[in-house]
DNA sequence: TTAAATATATCGGACGTCCAATATTGGCCA
DNA sequence: TGGCCAATATTGGACGTCCGATATATTTAA
């Protein structure tokens, strides 16, 4: 379960390439708290170490996005992540629909 | 993201109570691999400690279970992770049906 | 009644996540 | 041009997860 910031950092990239501020507003709209500068740089910086990311420089922004190997590994993570949680996913969904009742 | 082992003992336990081996024996099929005991144990304890989960010897079993507290706080926890991930869910019923094509 | 197997538990170290605090850079505008 | 602000980045400390190693109790089997 240790990987999961980077699994979801993964997974924005897989959409479209983001720079820092932009994954933090993602990672914000979906827990509901922003991650620190302290957390998400760390979290890229780990990735980049990897090969897994690329930066760019976008006048005052970095660019982040996936590379190939990146690209393969984040597939993989991501269907991994569906077989393993699809249990919960089915419970998610049985919960909304009771509460449609 | 810190606290995913945790969410699915409490998750687990909300079906049924369990003791320590049939907990890691469901994690290990739902990621895959098995928890060593030096992973499951501090976990449970933790829980109690926080009053959570309670336990009561069964033979050579300890049995592990929500408490009342631990009840409430599980199905909040759940809730929060359905909607937390809900897009990664979706995005893993869209890869799904791209496969059955 | 030993021996083996099962379940529980702790320890130590490594790693990833997390925040608060601090610093630096580059673009923008008054 | 100077000052402001957004974005990037690092540091340090805390915490939860993870394993391998080791230990202990209890139950079952030989």
């Amino acid at each position: 379960m240790r990987g999961m910031l980077s699994f979801l950092i993964m997974w924005f990239l897989s959409k479209r390439p983001m720079y820092g501020e932009e994954i933090a507003l993602e990672l914000e709209k979906m827990k509901g708290n922003k991650p620190t500068p302290g957390t998400i740089y760390p979290a890229l910086k780990h990735l980049q170490n990897n090969g897994l990311v690329t930066s760019k420089k976008d006048g005052r922004n970095i660019i982040y996005s996936l590379t190939e190997k990146g690209t393969t590994t984040s597939k993989k993570a991501f269907e991994y992540f569906c077989s393993m949680f699809e249990p919960v996913f089915k419970d998610c969904i049985k919960a909304k629909n009771l509460k449609k009742m």
